[in-house]
DNA sequence: CGAGTTTTTGAATGGTCTCAACTGGAGTGG
DNA sequence: CCACTCCAGTTGAGACCATTCAAAAACTCG
C-alpha cells in the first residue's frame, strides 16, 4: 500500500458511492448519504495485477480499504519458508487491521484487484465519531472470526479430500450468492488461486492438491475444463466429501 | 447459560467492579464510574465444575460476559466425533457471539471457571449506548481474530513436535505475564487441558501428544513433575522447537 | 516454435494415526 | 490396610495417508 494512483475525475465520478457495486456488505454498509460523502472525499482506488503485493507483514500501512473487485489472500511465511493462508478477501471484505500500525500478515492480490482505500488516520478518526462505521467493523470482524474458526476445523481436523471439497464448496456457496440464489448442480466454478496457493490455503502441498482434485474428477464429482475451471455435478456429494452435514 | 447462580448480597459486594481481578483487561477496561455502576447492577456471577458446559454450540444464550477465574474452551464437534478446539479463554476474554442469537460453537469449561454475566439483551442495550464498551469488544475481537490466525499457521503447517511446544509457548507467555515480568528458564508450569483437549486444540491424537511431551522431557527441554506439571528448562530452546523465531 | 512456468503423475519415504496393551494414581468398599 | 475398579496417560507395533523427490506433461507467453 505504497503509493496511492488516483483516478481521473471522470472515472472517479464513475465510481460514486451509491453506485459501488460492494455497497451493501462493505464497511460503509450502515453509513447514511452525509457519512457517504465524507468517504467520497477521502477515499481514492488502487488496482493491483496478480501476486502484487499489497502490505507486507510487519511493516506499516498507511491505508486501509475495502475490497472492491478481486482476491485477496492474506498469509504468513514461517522462517523455513512453509507458508500458511490464514484469510482469503472477496469484494465487500475489508483489508488492514485497524487499532494497529503494522500488518500482522502478508496482503498478495490473487488476481487483479480493486481496493476502495483510505488513508489509516482519517478513516480511524472518522471511525471513532462514526457509530455506523464501528458497527458495521465490529460485525464484518466477528464474522470473520467465525469463518476463520471454521476454517482452524478443517486445517486441523479434516482429510486432504475433505480439505480440497471444503474449499470447493466456499467457492460453490459464494457463485451461488453471486447468481443470486441457490447452489445448483452443474454450476461452473472459477478457481482464482494457484495450485500453491491453494495448498498453502489448505496446509497441503501442490501434489496432494492436484492429486485429491484427480480423485474428485475421477469420482465424478466435479470436470475439469481446464486447469482453473471447473463444473460441479453434485453439490450435494460435495458438501458430503467435504465432512459437513448443515 | 442456562440459569444463573445469583451470590448473596455480602459476596457481591466482595466482587465490585472496582476490585475485580479482570478489571483491567475484560469488554470493561475503558468504562468509567458511571458506566460500571450500570454494569455492576445487571451483572451476576456463575461458577462451572471441570467440564460442565457453557454454551452447546446452535442453540440460544440467554448470557454473555467475561472469564474472572479458569479456563474456557471452544470446540467444534463434527458429525462423526472429531473435535476441533478454535479458541482458548482466560480470565479478562469475553464469551458469547454479540449479534447473534445462538452459539456458533460449544464452550465448556475446563477447569473450575467463574463467569461475570450480563443478560445478552440488556448488555446489547448497552452496548449500543456505550462507544468504551463498543471500542474495547473491538479492540479484543480483533486480537482474537489475530490469536485465531495465528493458530491457523500452528494446525496448518507444523510439525507435531512443534505443535507441543507452539501450545507449551502459549502457557510460557501466560504464566510469565501473570508472574509480571519476562520468561525465565526453569518456569513451573501447569497445565490446564487433559491429553485430549491439547490434541483436540492442536490437532493431534492423545497418544501423538503423549509421545512428543515424552520426546521433549527426553531432548531435556522439560521435565514433567507429573502429568499436568512441568519445569521448563529453556524458554529459547521451546521456542526453537516451537518453529517461530520472533 | 522454444523457454519457462504450472500442473500432473509416479515411486518411495516417513510422520501421524489406529488399535491394543500396559502403567500409575485416585477413589471405593470390604 | 489391601484388593478392586476406574480413568488418564503412556508405550508399542503396524498401517496408512500425505509428503518428498523426480520426471513428464500441459500450458503461457515472448
Amino acid at each position: 500500500m505504497s503509493t496511492v494512483v488516483r483516478l481521473s475525475e471522470a472515472r472517479k465520478a464513475d465510481l460514486r458511492c451509491a453506485l459501488c457495486p460492494i455497497r451493501d456488505r462493505a464497511v460503509c454498509a450502515y453509513s447514511g448519504p452525509e457519512e457517504l460523502k465524507l468517504l467520497e472525499v477521502i477515499k481514492s482506488y488502487r488496482t493491483y495485477q496478480p501476486g502484487e503485493e499489497i502490505a507486507a507483514m510487519g511493516e506499516e500501512t498507511a491505508h486501509i480499504g475495502s475490497v472492491v473487485q478481486g482476491t485477496v489472500s492474506l498469509s504468513r511465511l514461517m522462517a523455513d519458508g512453509r507458508r500458511q493462508m490464514v484469510g482469503l478477501l472477496f469484494p465487500g471484505d475489508f483489508v488492514g487491521r485497524i487499532m494497529l500500525p503494522t500488518a500482522p500478515y502478508d496482503a498478495v492480490a490473487v488476481d487483479e484487484v480493486t481496493l476502495c482505500l483510505f488513508e489509516r488516520r482519517r478513516f480511524e478518526r472518522l471511525l471513532a465519531e462514526s457509530p455506523d462505521l464501528r458497527r458495521r467493523l465490529l460485525e464484518m470482524t466477528l464474522d470473520e472470526l467465525d469463518a476463520a474458526r471454521e476454517w482452524m476445523v478443517v486445517l486441523g481436523r479434516k482429510t486432504a479430500r475433505e480439505k480440497l471439497a471444503s474449499f470447493l464448496m466456499i467457492l460453490v456457496r459464494r457463485a451461488a450468492i453471486a447468481t443470486g440464489g441457490e447452489a445448483r448442480d452443474g454450476l461452473r466454478i472459477a478457481l482464482p488461486l494457484t495450485r500453491e496457493a491453494m495448498a498453502d490455503y489448505l496446509g497441503l502441498t501442490i501434489e496432494t492438491v492436484s492429486r485429491q482434485i484427480g480423485a474428485l474428477r475421477r469420482d465424478g464429482l466435479i470436470t475439469l475444463e481446464d486447469a482453473r475451471h471447473l463444473v460441479v455435478h453434485s453439490v450435494a456429494a460435495l458438501r458430503e466429501a467435504a465432512g459437513d452435514d448443515a
